[in-house]
DNA sequence: ACTAGTTGATTGTATCAGCAACTAAAACCG
DNA sequence: CGGTTTTAGTTGCTGATACAATCAACTAGT
């Protein structure tokens, strides 16, 4: 717990100062770059998230209204909406990395060995998604 | 991330239905209940802690509303407390304990094999520390 | 089609946390 | 000593988050 949060307080402070971005921001937009080009449900974000469902619709809200990401209305349920990163949105991502991954390695991975980063991801993985099956 | 994201609101919600505490407030008492019986440096406790100070001071605040832990003024620095915990507050920590270990195996410690426990106490106790140095 | 129930997402409200500015006591130092 | 700097802790303010209730759209069973 404690390293979660030195770690993600470390992070939150560069992003800020560096991108004008939460972390939890940050992840949301990464999290969008990397799935499908046709967009994301909120539902499936919301999933691989750090945020609760209200949480997520605020976060949005936010990055919409910073241009960062757009939605338009899921084609095939109209209750939903599919999110997409807007060309500033990349940009902003895209930017924010060299620095961003120079902080990862800083606070974390620089910390680990290979076999810590092994154990690490295959046993947090198994925790994380525990009680979300 | 989402590993500790996971694990720290299931158990804070356990908590806070069991027992009425937040994870961070637990967390507290059980920090001033493994220091020094003369009493805990808010500062010292803020370093075990995954709060800042002024969320300390708001928390330690709380906790005394509750009685659950008492302040004085430390004999030897006019400016700084000594934190105890109160009779209250060592019951409420050994009535929760039972359950929260529960759930503390439940939500993590289940989910990991032994050396995967000696990996990540080790190698996250270093990430913990690093910039707190 | 019509109703019942479920699911996706939003909103009202309250709380907690953090930053930055502040107060007060202690330590330092010429 | 008297003045400056550092350290301990608090407070005003703001923003982010969660919970619970709500609204809207889909699904299924009749």
């Amino acid at each position: 717990m404690l390293a979660s949060v030195v770690v993600s307080r470390a992070l939150d402070r560069d992003l800020q100062r560096q991108a004008g971005l939460t972390l939890a921001e940050h992840h949301l937009l990464a999290i969008v770059n990397e799935s499908d080009p046709q967009g994301i449900r909120p539902t499936d974000l919301q999933l691989l998230s750090t945020l609760t469902k209200s949480g997520l619709t605020r976060a949005v809200d936010r990055l919409e209204a910073l241009g960062l990401i757009a939605s338009r209305v899921c084609p095939t349920d109209g209750r939903g909406q599919l999110l997409v990163l807007t060309a500033k949105g990349r940009q902003k991502l895209r930017r924010a990395a060299p620095e961003f991954f120079r902080s990862v390695a800083r606070y974390f991975a620089d910390h680990l060995t290979d076999r810590d980063t092994e154990t690490l991801t295959v046993a947090l993985e198994r925790v994380a998604s525990a009680d979300r099956a």
